[in-house]
DNA sequence: TTGACATGGCGAAGGATTTCGCTAACTTCG
DNA sequence: CGAAGTTAGCGAAATCCTTCGCCATGTCAA
């Protein structure tokens, strides 16, 4: 009875990812010392994940310099738009702009962010036509 | 070592909210026979699933009638919500405002879709005015 | 060099998810 | 009434995620 593997990253990868993308390039102890911030976690499960993220491929690791520096695999643009997209297979039939829609009724935003959507907004259909 | 329970549905539990919302209440014989058209499970394990998601209150059920039926407890668009602010938490810095944007310039979406999300914009700005 | 401390790796523990076999209870129909 | 088929529930098994203890190795100052 195996179960597929999911191929989004879990919540703590999620966080140590972020680090990664905030600080660039960090050993095991800094980014242990970030996460520490936001979870009471073990430096030894710090050290525990990143080990399962290497398999995953989820970082790469640079084992000529002590202590060993890890950073991510992939950028953090593509990450998001990848679970972007399974959120709206998995919860919108695959569709974006109902998600859209949803997000901009249910969320309040700040007049900046609606302004800069509208400005996107007109670049997608001003570049259709 | 506990893990917090999730809070949000996994993948299977999904899967059968969304034949319920998309053909209501319905018995575990119904979902079962959607279901396995979207993945090869055995009824055994859709009345377990079934089982779980009553644990979880996730579904009710009628046991006065039988076959029992199963109803979903919330709506999709309350369901979707809780979704998309986890995702936007944890993927996206709280910021729903980028997730629109990244939504909008990485799928492509229809002239219709658009123009649905200018009308929506454009009573969202009028309102704050 | 050597003791003290930091780093990194392994494996086990324990909850969560998903699977299914087996069995009991219920329906239906001759 | 029974026989045959359906429905429902329990518990075990397998995998994943997260945690940590323990140990080996590496680093560095006295």
């Amino acid at each position: 009875m195996p179960r597929l593997p999911s191929s989004q990253p879990t919540e703590v990868e999620l966080q140590i990812l972020r680090i990664l993308w905030e600080h660039g390039p960090s050993t095991a102890r800094e980014i242990h010392n970030e996460l520490a911030g936001e979870r009471e976690t073990n430096y030894s499960t710090t050290v525990k994940m990143l080990s399962v993220m290497l398999d995953k491929k989820l970082v790469k690791r640079d084992e000529t310099v002590r202590p060993q520096v890890f950073r991510t695999v992939a950028t953090q643009d593509r990450t998001q738009e990848r679970m972007l997209k399974d959120l709206i297979q998995k919860a919108y039939d695959g569709s974006m702009g109902s998600l859209v829609m949803q997000a901009l009724s249910s969320q309040k935003s700040s007049p900046d962010e609606l302004a800069e959507i509208r400005r996107l907004l007109n670049e997608l259909e001003g570049g259709k036509k």
